[in-house]
RNA sequence: GGCGGCAUAGCCAAGUGGUAAGGCAGAGGCCUGCAAAGCCUUUAUACCCCGGUUCAAAUCCGGGUGCCGCCUCCA
């Protein structure tokens, strides 16, 4: 049995064949430090954790990458409504973000590239673009010229004169600078509102705009062409579709292989919102007393490209599951019965698990498995 | 308006043509002085609705209904 993904741009399950064997290179969209993660947002990384250690478990070298987005302008408004520090309130949510996905047993990611330290990477890729004629200036900023991209729009297979400007209602129209609004920004020139945000940079005093970090921290640390790029189904467009048409037209070289991106999850069959009561963040559930283990396995055992439905009765349901696989696993280390017969079903449980798991990481059926 | 996802038992959830995995809850039992914990057994004539294709459909096709997501800085 061979390892199957489905690919978000090919819309199929493909084979996994990295570019390197035995390696492979995975990036993953990590948060907006700016608050406490909520458990979609671990929905998220959770699911990237089970996809990198079902690699390592199948003998890949696995480096993962995940940034942490620590300029952009939810936090500079944070930080010009209360006066503090751009670098204080994102060490701030850094240290528990860091917290959280100790808690809930996820596996480090090998570097977690901030984008205030990277500004020069991003600087340099902006140039690369701006001389290759990608880019137009426009009041001190720089935007990407879609036009520039012909393969705009491959991942998330939307045609550019369909979309309706604006229908997402998350963003003022009225706001837009570029020549067309469906171009975006590489560099955002400083004014006023950014107070003390802004870099002196050969492209003017400013910051960088959110998709070039993914493009520029991702080249540093794996190279222009990726295996794997995971993210949440919203990433889907613009971020990464924006990443795709900075990075290739930056490097001549198809950016990504394989596009993973998981669902959403919803609270009690609902949105999450605060509104409606039922938005919750990791530590939210913990001070409820809820095991992480529990909740960890909530958020991994619905199939990744499922919408994930969390209940705290499945919650309760999970923390029982749980108990028992822990009771079997005590059990099992001081079994003495026939071993062979043992053995037997230890290797049939192992062939059933990962025939699940290879077929794009199904661990619904491969649970099933172990629970046979 | 464009694009996409989902609908399987009280709850969570696998299953893409061959007669419904698994977990939780429930029920019965074992064990125990009683209880708890644990263990064992059991639980869907049936997959949102209506048509169609087929020897055979939860699975494929057509048409509905409902819920959800993206449409330019949301995991």
């Amino acid at each position: 049995m061979t390892l199957r993904f489905q690919n978000t741009e090919s819309r199929t399950k493909q084979e996994f064949t990295p570019l390197e064997p035995g390696k492979v290179s995975l990036y993953t969209c990590g948060p907006t430090i700016y608050n406490f993660a909520h458990i979609g947002n671990f929905r998220a990384y959770v699911f990237e954790d089970l996809l990198r250690r079902y690699l390592e478990y199948r003998g890949y070298a696995v480096t993962h990458i995940m940034n942490l987005t620590d300029v952009e302008d939810k936090l500079i408004r944070t930080c010009r409504e209360t006066g503090e520090p751009l670098k204080s309130v994102t060490a701030r949510y850094a240290a528990a973000f860091f917290e959280d996905v100790k808690a809930l047993g996820i596996l480090p990611a090998h570097r977690y590239p901030a984008a205030t330290d990277h500004i020069p990477e991003m600087v340099e890729m902006i140039k690369i673009l701006r001389d290759k004629g990608h880019t137009y200036e426009d009041q001190g900023s720089i935007y990407f010229k879609l036009g520039t991209f012909p393969r705009y729009g491959r991942l998330s297979h939307m045609d550019l004169d369909q979309l309706r400007t604006g229908a997402s209602g998350r963003v003022d129209a009225d706001e837009y600078e570029a020549e067309e609004a469906r171009d975006f920004a590489l560099w955002k020139a400083w004014d006023e509102n950014d107070g003390e945000v802004y870099w002196e940079t050969e492209l003017g005093k400013g910051r960088p705009g959110w998709h070039i970090e993914c493009s520029a921290m991702s080249t540093k640390y794996l190279g222009p062409r990726l295996d794997i790029h995971c993210g949440g189904v919203d990433n889907i467009f613009p971020h990464h579709e924006n990443e795709i048409a900075q990075s290739e037209c930056c490097s001549g070289q198809t950016f990504v292989n394989y596009w993973l991106h998981c669902a959403h999850l919803v609270v009690e069959g609902r949105k999450m919102s605060k509104s409606l009561g039922n938005f919750f963040t990791l530590r939210d559930l913990l001070e409820k007393g809820h095991d992480p283990q529990a909740i960890r396995w909530v958020l991994i055992a619905t199939h990744y490209r499922q919408p994930n439905n969390f209940s705290f009765d499945a919650l309760d349901g999970a923390k029982q599951a749980l108990n028992r696989l822990r009771d079997f696993r005590l059990r099992l280390g001081e079994a003495k019965g026939p071993g062979d017969a043992l053995q037997a079903e230890c290797d049939a449980c192992r062939a059933a698990f990962e025939e699940a798991m290879d077929d794009d990481l199904n661990i619904s059926g491969a649970l099933g498995a172990v629970f046979n």
